[in-house]
DNA sequence: CGGACAAGCTGA
DNA sequence: CAGCTTGTCCGG
């Protein structure tokens, strides 16, 4: 301590040892997880009279921890103080925070996805602060709204819900979600957790139209507790509900906006799962290939009828390249696409391939267009070329030979508008995740070409969507790629609708009969998923083993302990300077992740990789 | 995380 | 050995 520090009289009176005796009657002992980075550890202070009748488990609140005034959460009440150690007062109550329910289950996040608790409270707890809780009212259910005739899908997903435990409901693209979301509301309290923010909010404006009381998590943290059906995007898995069976419904589950990008990396379907297991309710987990998320935990998968399937899919053209006469075997525009790109309405062509797609060589050396240091690759912006990593620039030089001709190596998105716009002989638009919507010229017909990300952001409907590279997504180097291809294809569904709008996907491939062509050209995703999921279980790929990748400077150092460890085995480094890590099953893997891991080391422990 | 303090390095 | 950087530890 600095002589300065000694004549401080509160600095004096906190860390005399007898301050314990000074804790005010009436107050409670509460242990604090502090939202401090990096630190992992609880610490004891007392809670004034003055709230202690409305503290509890999950609290928010601020504390002094090591000369700072620091947010925390209340993981414990009434502990055994340590002895010894003089108890500091919280300074304040901030907010309501995540019921005691929920702590348990950010525990058990925590583990499972061997990452800080903290952050998982994060994303359970309130964005503002709340004073205190609703009274539940009852949800006026089943009420004046008209009543629709049941047609098969109201049919099918009353049926759905008749089970208890974990279904894995397989519906098509298009499939109506309303009346599994109906339906399980006059069963009780309901969570639905929705992928996409849009379908989110439109399944709570078409509650709302039928007088069902619903809450936005996102805007309405404690609205499931005051008796409202909870609609949200992933962290709504881990909204308060009242204290009974609850039915979770789980929208899209495969997607990847489901799992938490930041470690740790939980994902909202089997968090869901887990939290119905415990909740004693049902949940459902809902989409085209729902079946491949946490199938060891699924209890039954449900399929709607083939009628409703194939009417859920638009048609899907599998285009064969190795029918094309050599000429035209290497453009990535073929005369039959060319074809169909003059008729089309509004048509989308998705090349995934942006990153690479820039890649620039000088045309008399043919050296790449690197940084000074080699170490990264440069791409053309704003005329002059610049690392998207470093953000070097320079002018459009070759390095090594000072050359300004440089030319692309693989055709990009840019480079297929270009091409597209002379062979179609119609206005052509650039749409990446880095262009806005607004450069589209205006009028009905278009044709847009972009990258996956495209899918996501077109404002209209096409009538053709076209993926130019089918074989990259089928064959890129991930365990994932069949599956993330299929998600594709979803999309792409998605924007055309079902077999009676008339549009169509066009799927360009020198592998015709691969099996996430054929289940989705068949609309019938059952075999996909068995095949996927038999491979799977062969060559012990997740859901059937747990996986953990890791990064980072020290990845080394953490992956050399790893492998002393026998129940599990690591794979690396990749090219990527990144491990795998793999154990028979997650309790295995938790425990070898912690006992490999050392304080101050920096790895990135992602549990569940979604790229490996 | 961020402060405290100890150990290690440098230069006169 | 002061003055600085780097590393390690700790918090109620």
């Amino acid at each position: 301590m600095s002589a300065g520090h000694l004549f401080d009289p509160e600095e004096f009176l906190s860390t005399t040892p007898d301050l314990e005796t000074e804790v005010p009657d009436g107050s409670r002992v509460v242990r604090v997880l502090p939202d401090v980075s990096g630190l992992e550890k609880t610490f004891d202070y007392y809670c004034p009279p003055r709230w202690a009748d409305q503290i509890a488990v999950g609290s928010m609140v601020r504390v002094d921890l090591h000369g700072r005034r620091v947010p925390g959460w209340v993981v414990e009440l009434d502990s055994d103080p340590p002895k010894g150690v003089a108890l500091r007062p919280i300074t304040r109550l901030s907010s309501v925070g995540p019921p005691a329910e929920i702590l348990d289950l950010a525990r058990w996040i925590a583990r499972r996805w061997s990452g800080p608790l903290r952050a998982v409270l994060k994303s359970a707890s309130p964005s503002r602060a709340i004073r205190s809780l609703p009274l539940e009212r009852p949800n006026n259910i089943g009420g004046k709204g008209e009543q629709q005739a049941a047609g098969a899908i109201e049919e099918f997903a009353a049926q759905c819900l008749t089970h208890s435990g974990v279904s894995a409901v397989q519906i098509a693209p298009t499939t109506d979600l309303f009346p599994f979301v109906e339906a399980a509301t006059s069963l009780g309290p309901t969570l639905v957790v929705a992928a996409d923010g849009q379908v989110a909010d439109q399944l709570v404006a078409q509650l709302r139209r039928r007088k069902i009381r619903v809450g936005h998590h996102r805007y309405e943290w404690s609205a499931g507790l005051a008796g409202a059906v909870v609609v949200g995007q992933r962290s709504a898995v881990l909204a308060p509900l009242p204290d009974r069976p609850a039915t979770i419904i789980v929208l899209d589950s495969r997607t990847e906006a489901m799992q938490e990008e930041r470690v740790p990396t939980w994902h909202a379907a089997d968090v869901a799962i887990e939290r119905s297991r415990r909740n004693g309710g049902r949940c459902l987990l809902l989409g085209p290939i729902s079946p491949l998320v946490g199938e060891d935990r699924v209890d039954r998968v449900l399929r709607v009828s083939r009628s409703a399937s194939r009417s859920g899919w638009p048609l899907v053209e599998i285009l064969d390249r190795r029918d094309e006469e050599p000429r035209t075997a290497s453009t990535l525009l073929p005369p039959v696409l060319v074809e169909r790109l003059r008729s089309a309405d509004g048509a989308l062509l998705v090349l995934n391939r942006k990153g690479r797609s820039q890649m620039l060589a000088c045309s008399s050396c043919m050296e790449l267009a690197r940084t000074e240091d080699g170490r990264n690759l440069m791409v053309e912006r704003d005329g002059g070329l610049e690392s998207p990593v470093t953000g070097e620039r320079r002018p459009m030089v070759c390095g090594s030979c000072a050359s300004t001709q440089l030319k692309r190596l693989r055709p990009g998105v840019s480079r297929i508008a270009e091409e597209a716009e002379v062979l179609v002989g119609r206005p052509v638009t650039e749409l990446s995740s880095d262009t806005a919507q607004s450069d589209h010229h205006g009028g009905a017909a278009r044709v847009v070409v972009g990258t996956e990300a495209a899918l996501h952001r077109l404002d209209f409907r096409p009538d053709l969507v076209a993926f130019l590279d089918m074989d990259q997504e089928l064959y890129a180097p991930r365990f994932r790629a069949g599956e993330q291809a299929m998600t594709l294809l979803v999309r792409a569904a998605r924007l055309l609708g079902g077999r009676a709008q008339g549009g169509r996907i066009l799927a360009l491939t020198r592998v015709p009969d691969h099996p996430v062509l054929l289940a989705a050209q068949l609309a019938d995703m059952g075999a996909f998923v068995d095949s996927e999921l038999a491979t799977r279980r062969m060559v012990d790929l997740p859901p059937f083993v747990a996986m953990a990748e890791l990064s980072g400077s020290d990845v080394e150092q953490m992956a050399a302990r790893l492998m002393a460890i026998e129940t599990v085995s690591v794979v690396g480094p990749r090219p990527n300077g990144h491990f795998l890590v793999t154990a028979s099953n997650h309790d295995v893997l938790a425990d070898a992740l912690s006992s490999a891991r050392q304080r101050g080391q920096k790895v990135r422990v992602a549990v569940d990789p979604g790229r490996a």
